[in-house]
DNA sequence: TATGAATGAGACTTCATTCAT
DNA sequence: GATGAATGAAGTCTCATTCAT
């Protein structure tokens, strides 16, 4: 039921390398995570947490210093995996593809990344409110990636360009992608249709 | 039966009509506001709120039925002030300049009026978090004063079009002057420029 | 059976001027000094004191910001009557009398005061050892007070003299009397003796 | 029946006799004493002292049944050190000098041993306010040994008078020396002298 | 014997909301 | 209507101690 979570553990106390401890790690950002999406993060008490993961609210406690730092270790590891999904678009073959493909194929795998987790929405609502910075220094990172992929694409502009480019891209996806997940499917449909359309006419008016 | 409270209205208990009142309901309003943006929705107590309006406690409630009334309160009144803003573009001259300046004018306006108001981010991040339903609500109201002026402009396309296109629109300017809020003078001033580009393009595509 | 508390509000969050307020505050310090003594002050909780003065847990902790705060009134009212009683000393008449008779008045007036507040004790154990400065200010009071009396006795010394032996006094009297509380009868009786003993012989040394 | 740990002696679990183990009891009680002082007994917790004596806390445990045991171990340790001290005075020289040299003598012994000792201080604050029973036995064991240094001086006088000598003069100069402990250099100073004056004074009037 | 992860009772404190005055 | 003292459920987090490994 609860999708298998193998955040990079930060902030947390204790590097959980013994199998049972991960385990529990584990279980209590699933529960979690799911509370978080049912009832809010505010509404969600570390206690609930701890007995719906079975885990003894000192062990929780064992594992991260606070509430916060749960809600945190969610985020990165959700940030982590949409990283690694944009990494992965960093091939010799994906410089070679149309425009078009391109924004395609980033758009698809955003809109599949939400879908596949449905916590996502909720956890960064919370994060982005209150710990912008962590946050922030994430999507950069996304930027920054995409800032070096897009100069394999003909036009001389420089890093500045570029870097404002990517975040444009990055965030118009993203956010779209994002509210789309609230919609009906049918719109959702055209949403997705809709981003491609908006970020490629973007990008095409740059890489002519 | 007792009181019923019009859930979608202002969530006021008590409209008030008299002056003292007025006013009492303004600096609550005013001082949440600034506090929710300095320390943050949950951080903000109510006695803290009546305290530094100078309101009894008692009072507060007799204004707002709870907490969340006087974040819900705040939302609707910026959602008023931006959807005022947007009729306004709705006059026969608006009709007849250039897709360029049209996007122009949309954008410089969010873009002020999120200058203009620095509660709006923080007020929103909470809205958006623990209230999505009457998030929603406004900015559907605002997309469907769009997608009535867009019509005007040339190609024959179907309402759902014009709603989605709207849409886009919306949410892509409203969302990157949102972002623009939290950057340097200098990226901000390029976020805004990108978002037209954006926004102009996405449109040019319907509207060659 | 609890002994009337007047302590001066100190570190009280609302000066309670309403009857039942005051009367509420007095229990909780009545019910706080009995259990303290009973079974220390860490032992001692805030939940048991609220439920033993029959005060919702609320609304001790609208009189008290904390539970140090409790023992510090405690403390406060204490010091005060101890005080009062040295001030009374300070009339013509004192003034008067023998020496041996002024140190007798004051150690049997020290070992009254001791006797009839068993709290002091276990309070000023505490306070000591939490929050020396309050202590050390409180006894500086009742030191000077004495270090005025005392230059009404002939020889002339310098001030800092007459704080000195004032110190030694205070302190001298204060510790063997708080001491003889845990002795036995006949022993606190004999402690009394030599405490004036003692006393007397250092005073006389001075005022010849 | 099983490892009845001997109330009285130093409530010490195991005795080491091995040199690992008392090397790591040392270090614990160092770590201990330097913590308590610093933080206060209660808020230092027992895994911070292992932590910092880099012993397991199940080690600690091994050697201490509860953390009041660190504490009483420490006190007991000062106890001895200050009782072997006094001790040392019993010699047949001693007999012979006069009793302001006596005093000043034991003024001075105490005088140093609290100034290299900074922890009695904190850790006598606790003890006295958890376990008065340890320390008054301690103390007795003192006075019980100048009580019966006493009577090489003339006049005779019953055990019970040597009893109540003893325990003024210890309990005044222990007093005096600890409060100095707090005091700017130039009035501590005056305090030793003092109380050498009290001290004085007040068995001349016996030893006359 | 040695270790340190695991435990969970319970401590302190907050704060939205009510309702007697 | 106006006031603000009163309420108490509930929250987060700590830490001495144990015991399986």
């Amino acid at each position: 039921m609860a999708e298998s979570s193998s955040q990079s553990a930060a902030r947390t106390r204790r590097k959980p390398t013994q199998a049972r401890s991960l385990e529990r790690v584990n279980r209590i950002l699933d529960v979690a995570e799911q509370m978080f999406v049912e009832k809010g993060y505010a509404a969600t008490t570390t206690k609930a947490i701890a007995a719906q993961a079975k885990v003894p609210i000192g062990s929780l406690y064992q594992f991260f210093p606070d509430k916060e730092a749960i809600l945190q270790t969610l985020a990165e590891g959700y940030s982590d995996e949409l990283f690694s999904y944009f990494q992965s678009l960093d091939t010799p073959e994906m410089a070679e593809i149309s425009l078009a493909d391109y924004v395609d194929k980033m758009t698809d795998g955003v809109e599949q990344f939400f879908s596949q987790h449905p916590g996502y929405y909720a956890v960064f609502m919370e994060v982005q409110a209150r710990m912008p910075l962590v946050n922030e220094a994430d999507d950069a990172r996304l930027i920054q990636t995409i800032a070096t992929l897009l100069p394999k694409r003909n036009p001389p502009l420089n890093a500045q360009d570029y870097h404002a480019i990517a975040f444009i891209m990055v965030k118009a996806i993203g956010n779209f992608m994002w509210l789309s997940l609230g919609q009906s499917p049918d719109f959702r449909q055209r949403l997705v249709k809709e981003t491609k359309r908006l970020t490629f006419n973007y990008l095409q008016s740059y890489f002519s």
